[in-house]
Parts: structure tokens; C-alpha cells; sequence
DNA sequence: GCCTGTGAAGCTATTCACAGCT
DNA sequence: AGCTGTGAATAGCTTCACAGGC
């Protein structure tokens, strides 16, 4: 048993992500959601929401809406709805970091460039400010407006800005490579696209974004759906 | 109430996706996972695995495994543990359609082709046939070894070829609109990548890989074990 | 009437724990 | 001794249902 091996939730180091008493990794995704909907409802000029509304545009019900903004400790008023300013405040002020946060990608291939325009001056507090790859035909170019370094590069930048996240888009050949590289270099959060699990100490979070996965899943419910269309 | 409101478990459509007695949607996801770290032992040369070695691989538990396998009918020997080559044949026997399955792709911005050079070739019998934008100039070209056509000739492609799953990978504003014409088109599956939640009819399923609010969970995440260390 | 806030209930997914086997 | 298969237990998440308010 090494650093790596899963443990029961019960035995896990204190403190793990989602645990006791914390507000629940599929809450946080949702307040992202929640607050993506509301930005839209605020620039069309809506300033009061009810929970049954976002909860059709979420597509969860109005019951796991009124639970996840209980948990943020927001209220709303029975007649009028939630403030729709005063929600993105507090959604923002419990998920974004107090400061803008650097984040670094690693693996500038088709995907990671596709990565790096899909993200470049989207969000203002949460920007990639630099690309490695150990490529070096890829080195010391800007791609979508990022500049590129070399991985060995990578821990003295990361120290130096105090990186905290890192985005995965190498093959999975190198992924497990490249993620000891940004835990080494100090990264506290992963996203991982290459279709290999990746693990980490107990304090590194990692998130998975398996497309390969993703795909066979609609490919086992889509044919799933047709079968019974089938049978009537 | 539309045919888009969320219903209760309880009363949605008989056979929902995951329901009753069938296997459920995690479920199917890990199948995905082991195939794929499966197919990883059989090239090297491995014919027999325990559950605990998988579930290390997995970043599950071996009770997990065993479960997952049993849902599967499958059984292996206590004292040598599952065979490689059966496990893979009975995974891709519940997972695959009996032939390969044609995708189409919608939207051949800088993600939509990041996706199809990351598909193309990979899986034989899950192929990306055909893209399709609105841009006349992308229109009647190959990109990355894929014909790509107007998406005004969707549904009449889709229709010919049999197609039963499409990828989205069109801007948010234009998401619903291109999910509403695959419906049209026949198709029973899709996979979004853009950031809006698609409604569908009950019977289409639809699979959201939501970029950027997997990065606001690390960010989340990142910054809570930062601070939970600075903490000790 | 129609909303919010929330305790309680219900449901699903995961893990425990151990019989059974070799 | 060490594994599988699985009923039972547990944990976690979502929804129900209703009091309270305007």
C-alpha cells in the first residue's frame, strides 16, 4: 500500500474533498452552472429569479436549487424570488478565489491549443497564462496568445507566479509524468484531459475529463434508447 | 410544463436512462475505464487480474470492481483472479453495438477539430464520419480525414447513413438550435461540449462536458487544500 | 395562491463483511 | 492465506412535503 492506494471514504486523510460537513463537489458544479444562468438572466436585465426558473435552465429541480443556495447561506423572499445581482455575489464570493488565479496548460498539441483559444480572455479571474510542451519546435512561440516554454521550465515559473492549477492535454503515454511534474512544481489542482487516471497525493485535486469515456456512454444509451423505440 | 420540464425520478418516462433493474450510468462509465486498462494488460501479456489490481488502476475499490463485473454476469477464479481477454470480450459485448457506429460532429471550430484528430483512427468501431458547420467556408472541405458539410445537409446524411450519435462542439448561443436539428435528424445520443445545458425528448440522452465549470471545481478545490494547508 | 426554507423521507451508489472456495 | 460473490449496512444525494410568510 503506497501513497496512491484508494482508501474507504472513512479512512481517508481528514479534510478530503467534499467530506464532512462541506458543501458537495456536485453542489460546487452546479453553483458554476447556476451562476453562468444567472450572469445571462442579469444581462438581459432580469434582477429577481425564482427558484423554479433557474432550476429549468439548470435542468435540476427546484428543490436541489433552494438546497444548493441554502448551503451558499443566501435567501430569497418568498414573493419575490432571489436577488439575481446578490446570487452571482455570493456564488462568486464562495467559488472564485479572492484574486484573479494563474493557471498553466501542459501539452500543446490539437486539444491543448483548442484549450487555450476556448479559455483565452473568457474568464477574467481564472486565465492561463502559460503553455508547456516538451516539444521544441513548440517552445518560446505564443499560441492564442499564450507564450510556450519548455516543461523543464515548468517548476521555476510555477514557483515564481505561485501556480496553484495546471490543465493536462498531453497523451496518455505522458500524462502521469507530467502531473508528478505539477505536483512537484507545486500545483494544487489538475485538469486532466488525457484518457489515463491519474493519481496524486491525498491533497491534490484532480478532475477527470474522459471524452473517450463520455463518448461510449452516449453510444451505450443512444443505441439503449433505440432498442426500446423498437420494442413498441 | 413542456416536454423539456425536469420530471421526478418517479414519474419520468418508463425506462429512463440508468433506471430500474438496469445498469446504472456510473456503472457504464467505469466499463469504459476498464476496457481501456484491460486492453493495457492484454498488450502486455497479462491474461489474468484480481479486482484489487484493476480497482488500483481504476482509482476505485476492488468491491467496486466486483460489483461492476457481477452486474456484467461475468465471474472470475478466486485463486487466479479474472481473464483478461474474456473481461474485455464481455465488456465490449455489453458496451458495442454489434457493428461499428457512425458519429457526426457539429461545429468545426478550434475544438471541433481538436476532437476529430483526437477520434480519428482511434476507435475502429466509433467513427466520426461526417462534420458540419454553417460557414460556407469550411463547408465541402477534409478536415483531419472527415468530409465536412453544410448543416443544412444534416438531417438528410443522417438519415442515409443511419446515424444515432452527434458531438456538439458549436458555440453555447448556437448549442440548442444544433441540438434540436440532430434530434430531427434521427439521433438518439448526444455529446455536448458547449457550455448550455441541451434539453432533448426523454429519448435522447445527452452527455454534458462542461469545460469551464470543471475548471471553476479545481480552482474550488485547489484553493480549499492550499488553505488547508496553510492552516497546519 | 405561490413562493422559500428545511426536516424528514426516499433513493442510489458504494463499501463492509463474511461465507464459500481452493 | 487470499481471493470471489453477494447480502447487509452505510453514506451521500435528491426529492418530498409542509410550515411560514406575503
Amino acid at each position: 500500500m503506497n501513497q496512491y492506494t484508494l482508501l474507504p471514504y472513512s479512512q481517508r486523510p481528514e479534510g478530503e474533498f467534499g467530506g464532512n460537513g462541506m458543501i458537495s463537489e456536485r453542489t460546487i458544479g452546479r453553483m458554476s452552472l447556476y451562476r453562468r444562468m444567472l450572469v445571462d438572466l442579469e444581462e438581459q436585465g432580469v434582477q429577481k429569479v425564482f427558484s423554479h426558473e433557474l432550476a429549468a435552465k439548470a435542468w435540476v429541480t427546484a428543490s436541489q436549487v433552494r438546497r444548493d443556495i441554502m448551503s451558499l447561506g443566501c435567501s430569497g423572499s418568498p414573493v419575490h424570488g432571489y436577488g439575481v445581482e446578490e446570487l452571482i455575489g455570493s456564488i462568486s464570493a464562495f467559488l472564485d478565489a479572492p484574486k484573479p488565479e494563474a493557471v498553466v496548460l501542459v501539452g500543446v498539441g490539437n486539444l491543448g491549443r483548442a484549450i487555450l483559444s476556448h479559455f483565452s480572455g473568457r474568464r477574467p479571474n481564472l486565465m492561463i497564462v502559460a503553455a508547456f510542451d516538451s516539444d521544441p519546435q513548440k517552445v518560446n512561440r505564443t499560441i492564442s496568445g499564450c507564450p510556450c516554454y519548455g516543461t523543464d521550465e515548468l517548476p521555476r515559473f510555477a514557483a515564481q507566479h505561485g501556480i496553484r492549477m495546471g490543465i493536462v492535454t498531453v497523451p496518455a503515454s505522458a500524462a502521469q509524468a507530467m502531473a508528478d511534474l505539477l505536483v512537484r512544481s507545486g500545483i494544487r489542482g489538475i485538469l486532466n484531459f488525457a484518457p489515463a487516471r491519474l493519481r496524486a497525493p491525498a491533497n491534490v485535486y484532480i478532475e477527470q475529463v474522459d471524452m473517450t469515456m463520455s463518448l461510449e456512454k452516449v453510444a451505450y444509451f443512444a443505441r439503449q434508447a433505440s432498442q426500446r423505440e423498437a420494442l413498441r
